[in-house]
DNA sequence: TAATTTAATGTTATCGGTAACATTTTATAA
DNA sequence: TTATAAAATGTTACCGATAACATTAAATTA
């Protein structure tokens, strides 16, 4: 590997002033500038950024931390944690948790080893605390991205998950239905939580009874066995019109359970969820969703952790929040009941 | 930050002691061992793995740079790369081109000053030669992914992309359609150049003609400009009963554009493409694919490319090139034509 | 022209680890 | 008991960069 001694040596300078020229830093003559340039390229150098990290102390590098990279919500959101990321000159990591705690415990380890400035955390629930405080306890300033957890303040970007659901069981309503079901993530993670409090308050505003049976708490990661879709399917008597989902993965898991047993959509039983498809958003006909601003929540985010960042010393500046709209896109996924 | 020097203080040892405990190497007393160990967990030492790499010249970081994020086909060859890098002990980074040879240089960049230990790449396309040389220039070794890249060779992990375009269309004649369009990526993409040789190929096994008013070339990647779409519905004439489309991402936009004259998929048009749609494959009723094994591209490139790392000097090993089968699954996009 | 700034460049120490070699203890053999 | 091998630990140099503090050369000023 070519170092800056390299260039130093062929260049007839030292050291320093190869790295001023690099950097742009201090006083350079012309002539020496364009030498060492000149030079540099001769020999293809490239700085070795795990050298300069060292002595700076910092790296540069930030990690996002997701719970399903094969969700479009989360990959989206990456993108703009991406483009945010290079705008601040920033590097960025990723990592996948799988909606596991366990995994996204490696990968608080690998955090820290790893010397990031910061860190993007979209945490696998509730049971995520102590990776929190240990991030906190080793001072690797954080943002939390849609779900929040209880115990820890800091940094983060909700979506308007109450508001959501009120307005996904207010369209159904308004469409005649009045058996409306929910199938939602787990209720250790905050924004299925407030998707179940905004689907019961929509559905006292709407004179409508709650009914436990009709709620089924699952995980919103995709997995192989439906079983608990089809058994929470047999014990509704009589079947909902139509079925609110806590997310985009769960709303298709419940389109192939209902399948199996010849049920369709829309036309036997209408379906909304969270969460829009990504690149697959626009097949026809297709899911009325509640589109949160996954782009959004990465930029800003990414935006806010970089704040966080350049202001580390003013340990006063107190935590933010920003809560995204939860604005509904009408497509096909619903009929009108009599 | 604390370092082994504040553990090898507080122990009464020498920070050489510190770090043959924290690697097991070496001759260790269980006496020594153990203070040292209560020492690291006292103060609550987190090693620095840059500057561990730095003086190893290891990162145990591997690069994986992919042309679009929000494709399952990506995210899921991501999820194999990511398992199979733990599997050997290294970690992975991402980087996501959007298709963009500019954005894949920036990447490039990125991963030389990284210093990591290898790179999985899915080139964006012919162009990305010159990067690809970069890499080899500064001996970084890696495999490519999903294409090849004609001028470069190196180790590579492909779909069956001809045998794939064969099978496609020998389903849609098998049920009786004559007039079958492809809708394609760009010809500088290897992958793109081997689906159109499939479907002329099959074509003329099944005694069909070709018509290049028949084939549109365009890009893989998503976006919101449909017109070529469009003006290539417009200058087939009578349409196709069926359209072949190159990914996932395209059928969905036509069958977008179909949509917006009113002509719907299967009863007005069959439609079959390459790659699943990850998590949102099993909506009914939904494409016939051939789905290539994504999870294998990354998983089986990432060992290959761990093997290359370790063999580094055994220079004269021969490039691999492992072709993964591509198999059909029939779905529900295809209508039968009397 | 000598004194004083300012510009341009160089030296040394350091970031946090590890390899290679050196030294001190302890255990074993003669 | 002494010589010798093996075990345990320590010292020094270095990975590739930069900060902080010299030092030297050139430009201004008195």
């Amino acid at each position: 590997m070519v170092t800056i001694y390299d260039i130093a040596a062929k260049a007839g300078v030292s050291a320093m002033t190869v790295s001023r020229v690099i950097n742009n830093t201090g006083k350079i003559s012309d002539k020496t500038r364009s030498k060492v340039r000149r030079v540099m390229e001769d020999l293809n150098y490239v700085p070795n950024h795990m050298a300069r990290s060292l002595v700076l102390q910092q790296s540069n590098l930030l990690f996002l931390l997701i719970t399903d990279i094969t969700n479009p919500f989360y990959t989206t959101l990456a993108r703009g944690a991406e483009d945010a990321a290079k705008k601040h000159g920033y590097r960025l990591l990723f990592g996948n948790s799988d909606e596991s705690v366990e995994k996204e415990k490696d990968y608080v380890d690998t955090i820290l080893t790893t010397r990031v400035d910061g860190v993007l955390v979209a945490p696998a629930g509730d049971p995520s605390l102590p990776h929190l405080e240990t991030l906190r306890k080793h001072r690797v300033p954080f943002v939390l991205l849609d779900r929040e957890v209880p115990g820890m303040d800091s940094d983060v970007v909700l979506g308007d998950s109450k508001e959501g659901a009120r307005k996904l069981v207010d369209h159904l309503t308004s469409l005649g239905h009045k058996r409306i079901a929910l199938i939602n993530g787990s209720p250790n993670v905050s924004s299925a939580r407030l998707r179940l409090e905004g689907y019961k308050e929509a559905l006292k505003l709407n004179d409508l009874q709650f009914d436990e049976n009709y709620v089924l708490e699952t995980a919103f990661e995709p997995r192989s066995d439906l079983s608990d879709i089809e058994s929470w399917l047999n014990r509704m008597d009589p079947l909902p019109t139509a079925i609110v989902a806590g997310n985009n993965v769960l709303a298709v898991e419940v389109i192939r359970t209902l399948h199996n047993r010849g049920i369709t959509v829309p036309e036997h039983m209408s379906l909304v969820c969270f969460d829009d498809l990504g690149p697959f958003s626009d097949i026809d006909p297709f899911l009325t969703v509640v589109a949160q601003q996954a782009y959004q929540f990465g930029y800003l985010g990414t935006q806010m952790l970089v704040e966080r960042i350049q202001e580390r010393e003013e340990t006063g500046m107190p935590w933010k929040k920003i809560v995204l709209p939860a604005d509904m896109i009408v497509r096909r996924s619903v009929s009108e009941i009599d």
